[in-house]
DNA sequence: CACTATACGGAGAGCCTCTCCACTTAGTCA
DNA sequence: TGACTAAGTGGAGAGGCTCTCCGTATAGTG
């Protein structure tokens, strides 16, 4: 990629990440470009679909997503509290962005879509914490970290839509916590 | 109201339905309203926002809603099914127009949206239910109806923009059932 | 039949997404 | 250094959406 392309592309970044922090993920992507002193046509070469903006916006994402799971892992906190941290991380990290919470829900099942691997990974990374915990037998039953996955996004999607701040979103995951511990 | 307007509103209605039902509640107005050969300021009177039109949708939804908790609450079912049921069954209404769960959950928490009134009936059907439970000691721990009500909605939400049949939505609901029984 | 409150339609303003292509420029090579 | 070309650009414009405004039409009444 030319540099100029390279500075422009980055540019567009900063403003997209900015404006979607501020305005939620449906804010102008018009209003971006402008912003950006970019014409419309060279954001859309750049990123081609929304999806593929959100999915360059995130891509330090699933490394804090990573870190929260080593840190669970590692953690020698009750099981309780250490399932309900790394949940309440999870909320936190997927309503950043107001309105990313539906999109990564449809990306889960939709292997087309560019976030579809950032699902993969936020997965695997549940599926270490909740291993951990079988590890010690403090897990009940044999819970799908897929379908645990989706229930915390149906939180997220919740707290997004419900514009709930995160002690009113502890009650819903101390329920899915419960379900999980003996 | 004058029986002109009364019969372009009930044409509206009709073909607000149909057509959500078929591309979900974002279809164009602008269309609904030539399909029922209405001028777009006549559907835009009747209904100032998509909400109204969403909530004169949802009339009876509110009504299979309470029979739905009347069966379960005279059911005999064991515990586990009854409110498996009772939740499949809810979620089951709520997708029924795609993108509906979304705008349910934000009516949940504002107390300003037409469809405020058909989440507290919601809140009411399903304290009905875990009341039932309740009383033959099936329930564990305190879980408010609203908090409940919530994480299902939560699950509708996954189920919408996941795409889920039900049968995939199973899961998520039984883990959210055993968060409530003993 | 005439009259008026009520209701109507559709043009149009203002927003959005996304495409296309004539033009500009970065990087290269003689 | 200058000329050449592949890469990249911007913005006009098509097409769609929401929502408003107001001149026009008509249902219901006395």
């Amino acid at each position: 990629m030319r540099a100029d392309a390279r500075r422009k592309y980055n540019r567009i970044l900063e403003v997209a990440k900015d404006a979607w922090f501020k305005q939620g993920i449906d804010a102008s992507l018009n209003e971006v470009a402008r912003r950006a002193a970019v014409g419309p046509g060279t954001l859309y070469r750049h990123f081609p679909t929304r999806e593929d903006l959100l999915n360059a916006v995130m891509k330090d994402w699933v490394e804090r997503i990573q870190e929260d799971a080593d840190r669970a892992v590692a953690s020698s906190q009750p099981s309780r509290e250490l399932l309900l941290t790394w949940f309440e991380n999870l909320v936190a990290h997927i309503c950043q962005h107001a309105g990313a919470a539906g999109r990564l829900i449809a990306a889960m099942d939709n292997t087309g879509s560019p976030l579809h691997n950032k699902c993969q990974v936020l997965i695997g990374a549940n599926a270490r914490v909740l291993e951990r915990l079988r590890a010690v037998g403090a897990l009940r039953g044999g819970a799908d970290s897929a379908d645990v996955c989706r229930l915390v996004m149906g939180v997220a999607a919740v707290a997004d839509h419900g514009k709930l701040d995160p002690p009113a979103v502890r009650p819903l995951l101390a329920i899915v916590t419960d379900a999980l511990l003996p």
